[in-house]
DNA sequence: ATTGCAAATGCGAATCAATCTCATTTAAGA
DNA sequence: TCTTAAATGAGATTGATTCGCATTTGCAAT
C-alpha cells in the first residue's frame, strides 16, 4: 500500500507525493518523465509545482520506489521499481520504448563483474534498434 | 592518419578538428566530456570555442570517428572509436571505469533484437559494480 | 482538538550542458 | 591568387533540472 511506502521512507505522506505514486502506477508505458508526470497532475487539476516533482521523484529513488533511466536524448525517465526487472530497446526511428528480458544476458553480467573482482549493484542496458527490412 | 580520416568524412581539415583529434589520441582515461576536451585545448594555448567543441565532436561521431556515451547522470563523453567495440563498469565506490567486451552478450543482443524484429544499430551497457568482499 | 515546528511545497530565479545565431575567418579547388 | 562554401568564436538561447526562500502542512506532543 502507498501510504507505508512512503513511511517507510521516513517520507511524510503528503498529497503530492501520493498524487504521483498514483501517476507512475497508471502510467501506460511505464515510463515518465518529470515533465510528463507534471503534465499529467496538472491535467488532473492537481497542483503542484514542477520543482516539486522533480524533488518527490528524486527522493523516490533514493528510497527506491522508483527507477531512474537515461536515454539517450538527455533526459531521465522514471517509473516505479515494483516492476521486475528488464531491459529496454528503443526504436530510433519513432522513438517507441519495447521492455524486455534477458535472464542469459542478466547471468553474463553477473559473472563478468566477478571475473574483474567485482559484485554487480546495478546496471543499464538499451539498444538502439531500427526495423529490420 | 589523421588527415586522412577527416577527408574520408567529408570534412575540412582544420586546426580545431586535429587538435581535438589529438587530445581524444592522448587522453589517459578514455572517456573525455566536451568540457574536458575544451579545458585541454585551452590549456595548450589552443584557442577554441567551446561551441566548436561540440560541433567537431558530434560530427566525429557522425563520421564514426569517435563513440558517445551517455553515463553518469546526465552529461556526455566521447571516446575515439577503437577498432575494439567494448562496454563499461563503473566502480561505484572510486568512480573507476573498466572497459570490458563479452562476444556472448553483444550475440544475445542481435538475438532480442531480432525477435522483436528489429535490427540492432548500437548498444549501451554499462554495469555499476562494488568491490567483492 | 490544538499547537509547534521541522519538513514539504510552490514559484520564480539560477544553473548547467548543449545548441543556435551570425558576423568573421579559413580551407581548398579553380 | 581568388572565390566561395564551410568552419569558427563568442555570446545569446534553449531545455532540463535544481536552488532559494517565503509560505504551507503533516504529525507528534500537548
Amino acid at each position: 500500500m502507498t501510504e507505508a511506502e512512503l513511511k517507510d521512507a521516513g517520507l511524510k505522506v503528503t498529497l503530492p507525493r501520493l498524487k504521483v505514486l498514483q501517476v507512475l502506477d497508471n502510467a501506460d508505458p511505464h515510463h515518465l518523465s518529470a515533465e510528463d508526470v507534471y503534465r499529467e497532475l496538472v491535467n488532473a487539476d492537481v497542483t503542484v509545482g514542477l520543482a516539486t516533482v522533480y524533488r518527490v521523484l528524486t527522493q523516490f529513488e533514493q528510497a527506491g520506489i522508483v527507477t531512474r533511466h537515461n536515454f539517450d536524448d538527455g533526459h531521465s525517465v522514471f517509473e516505479l521499481a515494483t516492476e521486475e526487472h528488464h531491459d529496454h530497446m528503443v526504436d530510433l526511428d519513432s522513438g517507441k520504448v519495447i521492455e524486455f528480458v534477458n535472464e542469459a544476458i542478466e547471468q553474463l553480467q553477473h559473472e563478468i563483474a566477478e571475473q574483474h573482482g567485482y559484485e554487480l549493484v546495478n546496471h543499464e542496458l538499451v539498444l538502439f534498434v531500427r526495423k529490420a527490412k
